[in-house]
DNA sequence: TTTTCACTTGCAAAGATTTGCGTCTGTGCG
DNA sequence: CGCACAGACGCAAATCTTTGCAAGTGAAAA
C-alpha cells in the first residue's frame, strides 16, 4: 500500500532493485541492475545485487534467464507472464504470451505430476526469415 | 577415416570430445571433460576445449545446459533426444523423451513459424513429493 | 611444390558469477 | 536495556567462461 513511514528502510537492496526492474519487460544485466540501484544506493555492491536478485528468484519476483547475450538477464515476474523465441542467427526473439506455455506446462503436471515453475522460458531456434534462408 | 564425408574438417580436438561424450545421457561439464580429454591429448587446454565445445555445439551434436548445478553441463546429442524437469526442492531429475516436447515444439512452429532448436530443455519446478510437502 | 587462407590452439587477460569470512543490523526475548 | 540469533553486506578470492592476439596446421589453389 503505502510507503509506511514507520520503519526505516531497513533490509533492501531489494526494494531498490525491484523499483529499477519495475517497467514490465525489461531485461537487464546484473552490471545494468547494479549501475541503476545506486542511485538510490550509492555504496551498494555487485555482490550483494546478485544475492539480492538471487533472493527475489527464489520468492518468485524475479527471473533469471540467458538470452544468448553473454550475461544473464534478470526481470521482474508479474501476473502476465511472458515467453521467447529467439533467432540464433538474426537474433530475433519473438515475445510469446504465456498462455500457450501454459497449457503445455499443465499436460506436463498432468504427465508426470511436476509442477514447472520457470516463469521467463527461452527458446533457441530459426525465425521464419531465417528458416528460409538457410534452406 | 572411413567415416561418410558430412563433416570435412575434424579437430583432433572435436573427435577426443565427442569419444569422451559417447556413452548417452552422460552431463559434462567442461572441467570434467577436460580432463577425461587429457588423456588422448595431454596437451590440450581448457580453453580449447570451450571452444570446441562451442564449434559441436553449433554443429547441433553436442548441447549446452544449465542444470542448476553451479557449472553448465554439456552432452552428446544423438537421434533420441531427451529433456528434463529438474526439483528446485529435492534436486530431483524427471527424464522425458522428446515426442511430448517435440510435439509442442511443432505447434510452436504453426503458430509462430519458428522452428526451435533447442535439444536439451531444462524445467524447474517442483515433483509430486515435495508439492505436496510444500503445501 | 609453394603460396594462400581459413580455421585451430595456447596463453594471458578480461568478464561474469559465486563463495568464504568477518562485521553490522534488526528482531524477539528476558 | 542487554543478549542471542538470523540475515544482509562488503571485500577479497575463487570459479567459470569468453575474448584478444600471435603462432601453428593443413588442405585447396596456383
Ligand atoms: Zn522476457
Ligand atoms: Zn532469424
Ligand atoms: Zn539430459
Ligand atoms: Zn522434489
Amino acid at each position: 500500500m503505502s510507503q509506511a513511514a514507520k520503519t526505516p528502510r531497513a533490509s533492501s537492496a531489494d526494494a531498490a532493485i525491484l523499483q529499477v526492474l519495475r517497467p514490465e519487460l525489461r531485461h537487464l544485466t546484473s552490471k545494468q541492475i547494479h549501475t541503476a540501484v545506486r542511485k538510490q544506493l550509492p555504496a551498494i555492491s555487485l555482490v550483494t545485487v546478485y544475492r539480492s536478485l538471487e533472493r527475489l528468484a527464489r520468492a518468485g519476483q524475479v527471473s533469471i534467464s540467458d538470452m544468448g547475450t553473454g550475461a544473464v538477464v534478470y526481470a521482474r515476474v508479474t501476473e502476465s507472464l511472458h515467453h521467447h523465441l529467439i533467432c540464433q542467427d538474426c537474433g530475433g526473439i519473438v515475445t510469446i504470451e504465456h498462455a500457450e506455455v501454459g497449457r503445455w506446462f499443465a499436460a506436463l503436471s498432468r504427465r508426470h505430476g511436476f509442477k514447472v515453475t520457470t516463469n521467463h522460458l527461452v527458446l533457441f531456434g530459426l525465425c521464419a526469415g531465417c528458416q528460409a534462408t538457410h534452406r
